[in-house]
DNA sequence: TCAATTTTGTGACTCCTTTCACAAAATATG
DNA sequence: CATATTTTGTGAAAGGAGTCACAAAATTGA
């Protein structure tokens, strides 16, 4: 797996095919092609074989790919083949729906640890429906739990206005990757990672969309 | 506003710079140069003049621009200006949470309505807590309530299994724009405009860049 | 064994996006 | 009023990403 700058948009096309093939197995199927997979995800051929170009070489030619192979190397490729511990910061209500969210338990991320500050009806408090319950902690032992429970990942569900106090403390607990949730850019230093995911974005390009088209 | 297609990623930036733009007005900020809108947004100051260039121009030359105005002109473009009056499909965790979600009340975007199958206890629940409560109300009266409330963007919160289905009656409710957070790509017919969230796919990028980094 | 068929992997091409660099326009200064 | 300064808007260059088209490899069938 040599080094090469690879495309982001390859990451996000390598996980719907991911996604697209845990189906296909679920489906019995144990061959297929480029023009198949592409077909299924919506894409060009030419582009999935492009992109497992990057990683190597997975086909045989005149045959194509055996389903669970190309499985498990793109989510090797992807680090999606090990478990991630990840962590809630902001038990609202979105913090509570991403802590009983079922789709996480069916892959390979699992949250590991809750926290909140002030309001004390919320520590404490379990997540209960789904895997193991999780207990809401205070913030302040953030940084002690993070490292305890070898948390890597942490997810922030507070208001904006604390968003950038809660990165900074991942950051100091040295969870490296971060999806922040709170409508506001966050910045981490060199070697961590932070994702925002902004609801409005996404409608502002569904409202563009449907008013030009 | 001559007709030209418009990169995806244009759009997303603009929705980038009118966010800042917001914080800049809050702020007291009058007028602001590219370079200091792109220094904020995090992109290149040329990136901006771009972007803007391809719907008119809004610059004075030597000065910069109105805060205010851009800010009014970007909300032009994105067609957030006017109020989007949205529907809520699927009331289990991440549904009530899209339900008082404080960022849409600031915004432009309104939930007006919401809709489940089955569980008994979901339906005629009210969501209080902020602006308007909304009441639950049985998915069969979709159609009906979607046509009377003028309800133009659909948020899928229903387990995968169901979101197809779900997205094919908002079509046939004519509800032109679809959100779908349920982990399973749906398909709308021409003429209307569907978005996939998979927070999955997310965090799988975030995974890989956490491995290869 | 050899030709026909299938399907990958990839170089070349095309298209799209970003960045650079500078003329044009506005303002400020002496 | 002329000159210096600032900052936009944009043509041209550079850089990436996606598609095409075909040789290479594997398989099938006679």
């Amino acid at each position: 797996m040599k080094y090469q700058k690879i495309p982001e948009a390859t990451i996000r096309r390598l996980s719907r095919y991911s996604r697209c093939l845990e189906e296909m197995e679920k489906g019995g199927e144990e061959v297929i092609s480029s023009a198949q997979l592409a077909n299924r995800c919506m894409v060009n051929a030419a582009q999935v074989r492009k992109d497992l170009a990057y990683f190597g070489e997975f086909g045989i030619r005149g045959v194509g790919y055996y389903v669970k192979d190309l499985l498990n190397d793109i989510k090797k490729i992807l680090g999606s083949n090990k478990e991630w511990r990840m962590v809630v910061i902001g038990i609202g209500n979105l913090g509570s729906a991403l802590l009983s969210y079922k789709d996480f338990l069916k892959q390979n991320y699992k949250i590991v640890a809750a926290f909140d500050i002030d309001p004390p009806q919320v520590i404490g408090r379990v997540s209960e429906k789904l895997g193991k319950p999780v207990e809401v902690l205070h913030i302040n032992r953030l940084k002690e739990v993070a490292k305890e429970r070898r948390i890597e990942i942490g997810l922030i569900t507070t208001p904006p206005s604390e968003a950038q106090a809660v990165a900074d403390l991942l950051v100091e607990a040295e969870v490296r990757g971060i999806l922040n949730f709170a409508p506001t850019q966050i910045v981490v230093p060199e070697g961590f990672v932070a994702k925002d995911v902004f609801f409005t974005t996404i409608l502002d390009n569904l409202a563009y969309l449907l008013s030009n088209n």
